[in-house]
DNA sequence: CACAGGTTCTACATGGTGTAGAACCATGTC
DNA sequence: GACATGGTTCTACACCATGTAGAACCTGTG
């Protein structure tokens, strides 16, 4: 449901690295930092940030703390989780999901595969 | 890599069920069968089938045969093999892919659950 | 050659995203 | 209380993918 952009996904990996809630003014100096400062070279307008961080939030991929002055925002899941969701939805999409299954685990590599082992076997039933 | 549309993504679907390579006219015939002509509900035109088409062909999703004159297009992938590489693009785009994994197989059905196991199983080692 | 069916070109509307100025709001200061 | 200041929201525009299709073009047949 969420396919987000460039920038967008820029500083949902910000915030989820982070782990802690951060303003718009941190965010923008660590995408300066990161030199991911759009396609020109310079620093991002904080606006420009705070549109970004107000599509997420519509997104419900962040919250934010609307009590003090500069807003601290926040990502409401932990990439994996959202990761793991998008591979969930894109596996939904179809009927035969049987088959895509195996396609998947076809392309696998061992060291993957011998994680799903470890979190498949215990869980029977 | 191939974000598809609604219309795109119906047409591929279409392609992948019969299998066979189909004519931009058959394609229309069909959408209009399924009610699936655009948002109007009126037949959509030949020349949408074949806009369509040959997006698709450029993101390497069907091919044609030009050599007669009513071109036959045909799906270059299965759905299965398709999607499962959807969401191998998707593992890919993180770095911890083992928290990935952990989740996705959290919220896996008992029946899929099995079926990976069946797959996973005499590969140890 | 004219016609008919089929394909390509061109074009426009819509919607999402990147980008940011303009306007607006809350606070502390004189 | 008016003002400056830092922060947020509104408004706006460019760009690109997609849905949609008319206009123009091509090719074999009568």
């Amino acid at each position: 449901m969420a396919t987000l952009g460039e920038l967008e996904r820029t500083v949902m990996n910000l915030l989820w690295e982070c782990g802690a809630a951060m303003t718009a003014n941190s965010l923008r100096d660590q995408l300066a930092a990161q030199g991911q400062d759009g396609a020109s070279g310079k620093e991002l307008a904080v606006t420009t940030v705070l549109t970004v961080l107000s599509r997420l939030e519509k997104k419900n991929l962040v919250e934010r703390e609307r009590e003090n002055r500069p807003h601290r925002y926040r990502a409401l899941t932990t990439r994996a989780d959202h990761t793991a969701e998008l591979m969930h939805e894109v596996l939904g999409s179809v009927q035969d999901r049987e088959a895509v299954l195996t396609r998947f685990i076809g392309s696998v590599s061992e060291t993957e595969a011998e994680t799903l082992r470890k979190l498949l076997g215990g869980t029977s039933a």
